[in-house]
DNA sequence: AACTTTAATGCAACTTAGTCGCATTAAATG
DNA sequence: CATTTAATGCGACTAAGTTGCATTAAAGTT
């Protein structure tokens, strides 16, 4: 669906930056934070928080914290898990594993320890 | 193993606050923070932390971010999966799933989302 | 048991990711 | 075009967790 589109879907009102934001995170198709793209996105700190958390309610965005506390926000496409090495801080997407749990509405998975590379 | 063997084994030093933290988390039998604990424990919050992560890197304990950056400590016996609840903040062990993954050394395994009691 | 080394503690100051209030600006609606 | 409604930028703020440092207490040594 078109960004423009996909944010009239979901009755949040079209501006550049939500623009901005939607179409960097479906290029880049992984799980990014602030600190990641700061100084590539055009807005504020603050607009930029609004606006994911904004993308998260509405279920355009998946979200989750890495080790330290750092919130990392991802353009949902297929519910995967994310597996987080807490060496290299690395974050990679496990599609390899069933998301599901009976009898709850699971938002997210996240997998921590160390990666293939950090466990030689 | 009783407590003071067991920081014994770690080489590291035994101290009050060490184990009043120890035999507190092999009571409850759950993860708890330090907002949780910080009324029944008798030492600085510094002295909470500091030990915490050392029990951490040892392997005497797991360690979880919740939402809204909160480290949850536990005591480590069998290795579980941790529900998080996004609109109750309750926490439950999920024993049912295998958190292996293969070429992986995994740490710890959180599933965030709403909790049985808050879909109905 | 006293002596020395080494690490743990408490306190206050600090860090940092993320949030909030508010005045301003820009979308959407009719 | 006028009006309503919500988004933006800025700076101030929040809160969980960390750090520096002086003090105190374990552990190891003679």
């Amino acid at each position: 669906m078109k960004t423009q589109e996909l944010l009239r879907d979901k009755k949040l009102k079209v501006t550049p930056a939500r623009i901005e934001l939607i179409e960097l995170f479906k290029r880049e198709k992984k799980p990014l934070s602030y600190e990641d793209i700061k100084d590539t996105i055009n807005m504020d700190r603050a607009t930029f928080y609004r606006n994911m958390n904004k993308f998260e309610e509405v279920g355009l965005f998946s979200v989750f914290e890495s080790n330290s506390k750092i919130r990392f926000f991802e353009f949902k496409l297929t519910p995967h898990a994310h597996f987080i090495c807490i060496e290299c801080h690395s974050i990679e997407c496990i599609k390899s594993l069933d998301i599901k749990l009976d009898g709850y509405e699971v938002h997210n998975m996240t997998i921590k320890g160390r990666c293939k590379n950090c466990t030689l």
